[in-house]
RNA sequence: GGCGCGUUCGUCUAGCGGCCUAGGACGCCGCCCUCUCAAGGCGGAGAUCACGGGUUCAAAUCCCGUACGCGCCA
């Protein structure tokens, strides 16, 4: 593959819905590519669905990015670009151009106006069906005289623009991806390429932006492969060089369909909301769909820029699997410094109450390895600040019965003594009430976990007690110690 | 229906004619460590490389069919 001098890649997502996952991936495609090459990496938002799209979507696929860390260095709220050369990166503030390169097909006889209805089109459907001929535009408004043209116009009929396809011959798409893949044109219909309303369509505006903004490569999901031909024969025929093509290949759910809006947790936003770490998140895209010859699954940003390529690239479809991404979060949130890891975990902490709490910090290091995803840093510390401790059944079974209960009396009796309630004192105190009583440690230190903490999983026995302080360990201890049976939750 | 794309352990993948009795990662199982849970260490099960033909001394790798899946067109 050649290395291009000026590489620019470009996201262009319809605000009709929250960014997706696989959009995510293709933004992160583009984005990782650009960078290898030193190149730029713009964002346009193709608006010209005028039903369906929303300031909703653009806001939420802005938060997405950024939350996901794949700034775009030309596109939305870039003020300083906006006033660029490519400037505006709305669709809908660009009809202008298209409109005007629209007539100027019109003039060369290029595209012509039809004025089919949609009851036409549809009984031209079901025809073909019925005939077992592919559904396509039977180019009836191909060669109409200026005649019947005026006729139209006055009985008031609204015509769209459609592109007039070379009749012979096959159009080659050269992918990076997918190698020459070829489509003959006779196959290919006269699409629209301006709507009633004079807006352009998809396949339309997308050619005109992609030139004007001098993108030199389109990398984009598979399923705009079989578009691609139609849209070469728009390069050709507005006398623009087209940019190289990459088509990746799709993302699909664990039911191995289409990952779609329809499948639930496909928002990246929910992934922000339920917790994962955002660099995780980008790490695990990364890998759908794309892996070096070493099959390295963790990376650094730099590494990334610098590994990335289209030949590592996957023609087959690749299925997201959560497990793995759950993995991969624990992976980054280990190796998070603590204050970064509770910065990052601010908005979980804040709501459950424990932002700002004293010794939060100390606490939050004694689970460290036990973090998946930010939203268990709470869920995991909360009993240390809590009044009243939510038991799990395990734990209270520990404690339930009195021999256990009346040990804990008396190992709250001879900690209330200790001089000091650091660990090492801590450890060397219980062990030697253990030692004196003949009993086995795990007699003493299980229930003594419980009795704490409510639970039978946690941190370090006597990190812990050093971490909750003599006040509220000897509190719980003569709690469990005094409350017969199944203790109350 | 036509056209296009794809098919290596459950999943992500390495592999681009001999290094493959197919490597790594997640998940799963076992052992070790150990005050619990994790983390970590060690080990294990798991892929007749979709199927059938070729080409070749040699094919997961090249070619042709078939099947299945997916996409686009509507």
């Amino acid at each position: 593959m050649t290395t291009p001098s000026k590489v620019r890649t470009r996201f262009a997502p319809s605000p009709t819905g929250f960014l997706h996952i696989g959009g995510a991936r293709t933004a992160l495609f583009n984005w990782l590519f650009a960078r290898h090459h030193g190149g730029v990496f713009v964002l346009r938002i193709e608006d010209t669905d005028e039903v369906r799209s929303t300031h909703e979507s653009v806001d939420a696929i802005l938060d997405s990015l950024r939350w996901l860390g794949i700034p775009w260095d030309e596109g939305p709220e870039t003020l300083e670009k906006d006033r660029g050369p490519y400037a505006p990166y709305f669709q809908m503030k660009r009809i202008d151009s298209y409109r005007a390169f629209a007539r100027k097909l019109l003039q060369e006889g290029r595209a012509y106006p039809c004025y089919c209805t949609k009851e036409e089109l549809d009984a031209m459907r079901r025809l073909a069906q019925l005939e077992k001929r592919p559904p396509r535009y039977d180019g009836r408004c191909r060669d109409l005289t200026d005649e019947k043209r005026r006729e139209f116009e006055a009985a008031g009929k609204k015509a769209v623009l459609r592109f007039r396809m070379p009749d012979e011959g096959t159009t080659a798409v050269p992918d990076l991806i997918r190698g020459n893949v070829q489509f003959e044109n006779a196959l290919l219909q006269d699409f629209v390429i301006m709507k009633a309303s004079e807006v352009p369509t998809y396949n339309f505006a997308c050619v005109i932006d992609d030139h004007a903004m001098e993108i030199s490569h389109v990398i984009r999901g598979d399923e705009h492969l079989s578009n691609t031909p139609s849209q070469l024969q728009l390069y050709a025929a507005l006398g623009f060089e087209p940019p190289a093509f990459a088509h990746l290949s799709m993302i699909l759910g664990p039911d191995g369909a289409k990952l779609s809006k329809r499948h639930g947790a496909t928002s990246v936003l929910e992934y922000r909301d339920q917790g994962y770490y955002p660099k995780a998140l980008r790490n695990y895209l990364a890998l759908l769909g794309w892996a070096t010859s070493e099959s390295q699954e963790l990376f650094e940003e730099e590494e990334l820029f610098r590994k990335f390529s289209i030949e590592g690239c996957q023609k087959s479809p690749a299925s997201f699997d959560p497990a793995k991404l759950l993995w991969m979060d624990g992976e980054y949130l280990r190796k998070l410094p603590a204050p970064e890891l509770l910065a990052a975990a601010r908005p979980f902490l804040e709501k459950a109450g424990l932002w700002g709490k004293p010794g939060l910090e100390q606490v939050a290091a004694l689970e460290r390895e036990k973090y998946k995803l930010l939203s268990d840093v709470p869920k995991l510390l909360d009993f240390f600040f809590k009044d009243s401790l939510d038991w799990t059944d395990k734990a209270q079974k520990l404690v339930a019965a009195d021999g256990p209960r009346a040990l804990l009396g008396e190992l709250a009796a001879e900690l209330s003594r200790l001089p000091s309630f650091a660990a090492k004192p801590l450890e060397e105190a219980i062990r030697g009430f253990c030692a004196a009583r003949s009993l086995k440690t795990s007699q003493v230190f299980h229930p003594l976990r419980a009795a704490v903490s409510g639970r039978t999983e946690g941190p370090s026995l006597f990190e812990m007690l050093a971490a909750l302080g003599r006040e509220k360990v000897i509190a719980r201890l003569r709690q469990a110690a005094a409350t017969p049976g199944p203790l109350a939750r």
